[in-house]
DNA sequence: ACCTGAACACCGTTCAAGT
DNA sequence: ACCTGAACACCGTTCAAGT
């Protein structure tokens, strides 16, 4: 509960961890400052404002995924899903800050350098700057919009939920039965997307 | 600002119409009451409380889509295509209601209708009823995660954006030079998942 | 049936002041 | 340099009461 003395770093630790157990609206400043044993009000001698804080939490996601340090093999396609996989998994341990890291803006900035490393590598292969910039940003879409459908909470959780009758789906009802498998969308979407891209693949510069 | 008397669907049109001007944060049952030119409280009368009032924003915006009207062509890959566009092109009109939308639980069922019919197209191209809803899944989940990069604010609207250097990364900047271009990106990225998965494609059933 | 008053338990943030 | 007190302008929601 209690910190010996505050820092950055402690306040940005605190925020995490009372997103990942009680969700983007359970981190409200007072009860970051009561999580940190302090006056919630200390915190803003280390971070401006709420947002800013935000900003330093997906800061922390980032690095956690390390997307600078993927390692590169001889095929594209296979780095890819890599860093899709990876993307992935850093999420599904932390479900609830999802929302906040698919909405920040500075996205594509914040892994400036695993994307120049991907599409220089993109680019080895033959195709454009733009060419790779639109693969990145389409298997990172498609990863962060499966996550989404699969764990997030809605925005001001739902209420009435009533289960609508399903009789007249009967087609619906047999896809869902048998279980929504998510890791199953994912695997069978990612490799649908490449496949896709591959078959635009042009000639090769170098290999 | 004052409407003669008040009903839930003024409820309704009134939470989207603040939405749509001043995003999901300025949506406050204090200001959409004085929207309404009434007690905040009266709201209660009609819609149980704030995440029920946001379940109904978003079932009027599936009746914007009208997915269960989408018409068949010949071509399951044109269907799935309209599908997107369409899902693409309302939530271009309110794009503040994005993250509601995208994390509404009930996305699959509210949309049961057109997700039965594009189903049972699939069945008929001689697909699973699980490999349509991943297909069907995949597609939204594209199309959703480039307009929440596109267009959203974050949650929490950042800050201290200071536009890092981008001097070391010589490939994306190249990549973004030139605009980022979201038409070219949903283009090329639902072309290519669509192609994937036609590459996968069974003998048709019948036809 | 439809709306409001009073009230409760919350928010983020500023700014001057304390140590 | 680091933290707090007082204060401001907000929230969603309940519940009893008014018409």
């Amino acid at each position: 509960m209690t910190t010996d003395s505050l820092s950055r770093q402690a306040i940005i630790d605190a925020a995490l961890a009372i997103i990942d157990s009680d969700g983007v609206d359970g981190l409200s400043m007072r009860r970051l400052g009561k999580h940190l044993g302090v006056d919630p009000k200390a915190v803003y001698y280390y971070v401006p404002n709420k947002a800013a804080l935000f900003d330093r939490v997906i800061d922390a996601l980032y690095d956690e995924m390390a997307l600078d340090q993927l390692e590169f093999t001889g095929s594209w396609r296979a780095d890819l899903a890599a860093f899709a996989t990876r993307l992935r998994d850093v999420l599904r341990r932390h479900p609830r800050t999802l929302m906040v890291f698919a909405t920040r803006p500075g996205a594509v900035i914040a892994y400036a350098g695993g994307a120049e490393n991907a599409l220089t590598r993109l680019q080895d292969a033959g195709f454009t700057p733009r060419q790779g910039l639109t693969m990145i940003s389409c298997v990172r879409s498609l990863t962060v919009g499966l996550l989404i459908a699969e764990l997030v909470e809605p925005v001001g959780a739902s209420s009435d939920s009533t289960i609508e009758p399903m009789a007249d789906y009967p087609v619906l009802t047999s896809a869902i039965s048998g279980g929504f498998d998510a890791d199953e969308q994912f695997r069978v979407g990612l490799s649908a997307l490449l496949d896709g891209f591959a078959a635009a693949e042009p000639k090769a510069v170098h290999h």
